[in-house]
DNA sequence: AGCTGTAACTTGGTCCTACAAGTGATCACG
DNA sequence: CGTGATCACTTGTAGGACCAAGTTACAGCT
């Protein structure tokens, strides 16, 4: 048999795993039920076992499914709609869930690099970056002060962006800038009097703070950024399982330094 | 060649990834550098490519490389010790990081489940279960508060355990009681006046709230447990990358009922 | 010098085989 | 009727082959 070419920028693996989440999510396999074999897999799907299971281990590392030597797997849970993108782009997870993102911007401008900043994206201090402030809102309502330090690369891209209502990530990606990992912290706050009048709070309130640091696909710094999420507004879920945890649990570092 | 019968649990491709990872934390491959390529370290460590190339993987899951057909992979980051273990088990982080874990029992008790736990562990409400309180320390300085709701088939193991010392996990561990996938949900709140009391802190403080529902192997639920953590004390990281993302941002619910 | 085209190298994807090790159900036997 | 041994099935690990597609470096040409 000749390697499939792979008709798109789908691989046959990621296509099984693809189609399996849905048939989880249909109750095709319902939670608790067991998968057919791998070998029964590889004969309906006409692929080999091989590629079955790197479908299946995707689907293990999200936690969708249990799997033990000599048994068939046991469904565990529904899968959450869930991609890298719907992380890293507020729009993109706004409309996922059915809301309408908005944004209101406060501050756009090209300054020099903090200390922190330049340690984050891999600069220099007081190296050029675009600094950029916005309230988030679903459907009217501000969830989250979002404050993005933009290596020059990007952020020059974004005076062509009609903040207001575009997703920046949608616009870089179409300019070749892809977000390929990144790296959240997250802990709680309380709400600052500035916090407070962005996000129409009362000044001490519980808030989510989450620092990221995203890169492109060769590991160089894209953006970092700090989001501050009402706190009864926004969670994050995570899974994990014994064979992986991407997940650490660590002493709060006091970076809390992010310039007016 | 005949494959290797792995000496104790390690399989050839862990123990690679696991040499990898030290290769890569004492400098041997520091971020921004190269790898060997799959051949080479095949060659090198006399196993096969598709061996090489499932321990490279791990690391890229891990966010610690960046891989790209045609050129050698790049080491993005050094690994943080961490593993499900330690996320799992406040006595093991402790350790892990250097300070001494310890803890207080505010309750310990054989009751009926309330609506939420009965949901989350998969029983009928008033079902019987174990409920502990305790109050964590990290070297005698309260960090957390940890209410848990265990299944009866663990819980009832707990009258056995030292529970102001020992590691709970630990011990269950030992009765074959395993902790194989864990879905963690954090958000913010403020301290409740209960809370503030317990942790040693003012009302209102801005809180860190984990709540976990862990399950064994077979994906049937053991614990349900609410982590409260000062905010200033403790922060929670993820690595993604576009091939693998286990974090979900979503709507906080409002599960805040965890009883008295 | 600068550019271009090509060849060698490198990773990505798929398929195959073989064997080890654990599970589950059947079946024969006491 | 229970009980234990057996055996087919299933997943885990390892090795290997082949080609596609992208990167890099170098040689040679302009």
């Amino acid at each position: 048999m000749a390697p499939t070419p792979a008709p798109e920028n789908s691989a046959l693996y990621r296509e099984l795993a693809m189609r399996l989440r849905h048939a989880i999510s249909d109750g095709t396999y319902p939670p608790g039920s067991r998968l057919p074999s791998e070998h029964e897999l590889a004969q309906s799907f006409g692929m080999a076992r091989s590629t079955v299971r790197r479908a299946l281990t995707i689907l293990g590392e999200d936690g969708l499914i249990a799997s033990h030597q000599g048994a068939r797997r046991t469904v565990l849970a529904e899968p959450r709609l869930q991609s890298f993108g719907e992380l890293r782009s507020f729009s993109r997870w706004a409309r996922s869930i059915g809301e309408v993102p908005g944004g209101r911007v406060d501050l756009l401008e090209r300054r020099g690099a903090s200390a922190v900043q330049a340690r984050e994206l891999g600069l220099a201090p007081g190296d050029p970056l675009v600094y950029l402030v916005r309230v988030r809102m679903l459907t009217g309502v501000p969830v989250m002060i979002e404050r993005t330090a933009y290596v020059e690369r990007a952020g020059l891209r974004l005076s062509f962006i009609d903040l207001e209502h575009e997703s920046i990530s949608d616009r870089l990606e179409e300019h070749g800038i892809v977000f390929a990992h990144a790296e959240h912290t997250i802990d709680a706050v309380n709400a600052s009097a500035d916090d407070a009048r962005l996000l129409e709070i009362e000044p001490g309130r519980a808030i989510l703070r989450e620092r990221r640091r995203a890169t492109d696909p060769q590991g160089r710094p894209l953006e970092w950024s700090e989001d501050r999420y009402v706190g009864d507004g926004v969670a994050f879920t995570i899974r994990n399982s014994l064979a992986m945890s991407p997940l650490t649990r660590g002493r709060a570092v006091s970076t809390t330094g992010n310039p007016p």
